[in-house]
RNA sequence: UGGGGCGUCGUCAAGCGGUAAGACACAGGAUUUUGAUUCCUGCAUUCGGAGGUUCGAAUCCUCCCGCCCCAGCCA
């Protein structure tokens, strides 16, 4: 892969020593467990490249793999989702996805085999009993009459409860520690529960499910994995899971390392509340560009190397952090400067006509041109002219295209101002401007409608500036990006920005749609792109000149109608500057 | 007020007893047919605070302060 080494970390650190020390003979097992009851978003994203990307270092392997049970909250949509997003982001997993389901049985057999040994009982608690017998954070907890079944019944209770012959929530399977500990987790953990449910791969096998905890280190052990990377919210986790390895006759010890997730500014993360966006409407989907879900970002222009260089960036650690989503900004930028080609479009156009443009030109000048001699019609109306421009300034590698200049053209509104500051670098009343490959062009006239807004710009060009350079050495000091009448198609433009008004979304109210910023979405109708950019390929993202980054919509562009995607803007000086 | 973590530049983050990396941001300047890119330059005498050990501490010890997580038959 085209990115750095990873940077040095904390988890590394414990790797390096651990082969140093000749743990695990050598071995590098990770693996990314995603529970199928979501989509992926970018804070996955830190983890998949953590456990991918410490496996690849290693010379090691990271399996990735659904902790799928609980089938209550549970969906083959989301394995699918999941898989299509781990690809894309461009990790391998070799020839197997794996699965906690493709354990049930194995651990089924752990769990008698706890039983046996006395470590777990059959309770009948239920919920409300449960939470009452755990105590509080202050308080211990007291044992359950059930603590001391005898081991025979345990295990005729536990078959039964496989077998189906209770009802859910009857009985559960407990193991066995200490209803004392200072540790909640380990007062007693439920390990298995009844749920009379089919389940999205085993279907109607089971009716009794193994819990995380349970569940987690045991497949940790089956699959060899060696280091067991989760974050931080499972540190007090971390005595059940080694107690648990110790207990049974797990295959081996995986050290489970936590680490801090990732937040990002100006956005949510969590699961609950992405799903609130998109229950009540607030984006269109979970792939909606504004966020931060893989689809979302993806759909937007993202592309995989950038996230995955952010990743590296960002560093792993076990403090809360809140990243600057400005980083990710130009992380993004980074990649898309080298790759993206460029091309003109005009986002809210503005019509100039070039008043001495007219047919004479085009017959003094196709003389000395192949090209234009070429491509220029001299109709019986007006001339149109081809013009070479680069597909990337730095890179001649990626070679060149034709626009097309006539008579008609537009340019950004933005870039005119009739009380222009010195400062403005850009078309004005009687100054004169570049017209990108093009020519140097004069604003002689301006036009206004009936409210006094300007409507057209009659400007002249200068013959000898053809494709931007003047013989005469004369600087100007803007080049503006342009499109042709003739050498452009309608397009829509959606302008994408922070969907937050805030950096934490939970600052100052209540509810944090209350924060939404109402111009996350700007939607454009009346843009001029360049004609080339009629079969755009969805995702595939393109510099439009000085307006930044923008690819086709993979849902909604059609040659008939282009709609694009702004992935991120140009850094912009000048708007900086002229806020000030 | 039980237990587990964490506190180094605006934001991330190296550092592991030898005298504060790097990235983003920010501020200047150069080059530029994108006010983009690229390129220079600057940006923590100080590591949550106070003591202590040491020739020497962000790194070791003590106390204090602040923040996060845990009482699902969720993961």
């Amino acid at each position: 892969m085209e990115e750095k080494k990873i940077k040095g970390n904390f988890i590394k650190t414990i790797i390096t020593e651990d082969l140093e020390r000749g743990k695990n003979d050598g071995r590098v097992i990770t693996r990314f467990p995603p529970e199928p009851n979501g989509y992926l978003h970018i804070g996955h994203a830190k983890s998949i490249c953590l456990n991918f990307g410490v496996a690849d270092e290693f010379n090691g392997r990271c399996n990735l793999r659904f902790d799928d049970t609980n089938p209550a909250k549970e969906d083959q949509k989301y394995i699918d989702s999941i898989i299509s997003d781990v690809k894309w982001l461009g990790f391998d997993w070799g020839d197997k996805i794996h699965y906690a389901s493709d354990y049930f049985e194995n651990l089924y057999d752990y769990a008698v085999e706890l039983i046996e040994k006395g470590k777990a009982y059959v309770c009948t608690l239920n919920a409300d009993q449960m939470r009452e017998y755990r105590g509080t954070l202050t308080e211990p907890g007291k044992e359950s009459p059930d603590r001391n079944r005898p081991i025979a019944e345990n295990l005729d209770l536990f078959k039964r409860m496989k077998n189906g012959e209770f009802e859910d929530g009857a009985y559960v399977l407990r193991a066995k520690i200490d209803m004392a500990s200072p540790n909640i987790n380990m007062r007693d953990p439920v390990i298995y529960r009844i749920k009379k449910m089919s389940h999205p791969r085993t279907k109607d096998k089971w009716c009794i499910y193994p819990m995380y905890d349970f569940t987690h280190g045991l497949s940790d052990a089956l699959e060899g994995v060696t280091h067991s990377l989760c974050t931080l919210e499972f540190q007090d986790h971390r005595p059940l899971y080694d107690w648990l390895l110790d207990e049974v006759s797990a295959p081996c010890h995986p050290q489970q390392i936590e680490f801090a997730r990732m937040n990002l500014n100006y956005t949510v993360m969590s699961k609950r509340k992405l799903q609130k966006l998109v229950e009540q409407k607030f984006v269109d989907g979970w792939d909606d560009p504004r966020l931060p879900t893989i689809a979302g970002i993806r759909r937007r222009g993202y592309t995989p190397a950038a996230i995955r260089n952010f990743c590296n960036a960002i560093g792993v650690g076990k403090r809360e952090n809140r990243i600057d989503v400005g980083l990710l900004e130009n992380c993004l930028r980074d990649d898309l400067n080298e790759k993206a080609p460029r091309v003109m479009a005009v986002i809210n156009p503005l019509k100039v006509t070039i008043a001495n443009w007219n047919q004479e030109n085009c017959n003094s000048e196709q003389k000395n041109d192949d090209k234009s001699q070429q491509e220029t019609s001299c109709g019986s109306t007006l001339k149109i002219e081809s013009l070479e421009a680069l597909n990337h300034p730095q890179k001649p590698e990626m070679g060149t295209r034709q626009i097309l200049f006539s008579k008609h053209i537009y340019i950004e509104k933005e870039d005119f101002m009739e009380n222009a500051p010195k400062k403005f670098f850009r078309l004005a009343p009687g100054r004169e401007v570049r017209l990108r490959y093009a020519y140097f062009i004069t604003c002689k006239e301006v036009i206004k409608d009936e409210n006094g807004e300007v409507i057209e710009l009659i400007c002249t060009y200068d013959p000898a500036t053809r494709g931007g350079d003047s013989p005469d050495g004369r600087k100007v000091k803007g080049t503006l990006h342009w499109v042709s009448e003739e050498g452009s198609i309608p397009a829509t433009v959606r302008l994408y920005d922070r969907l937050f008004l805030n950096e934490d979304p939970e600052a100052d109210r209540d509810d944090f749609t209350e924060n939404l910023n109402p111009d996350s979405l700007v939607t454009l109708k009346g843009c001029r792109v360049e004609k080339s950019l009629a079969n755009a390929e969805p995702e595939k993202v393109y510099q439009f000149e000085r307006l930044g980054y923008f690819c086709a919509d993979s849902k909604e562009s059609t040659p008939e109608h282009p709609v694009f995607n702004r992935t991120v803007t140009l850094r912009d000086t000048w708007a900086k500057v002229n806020k000030k």
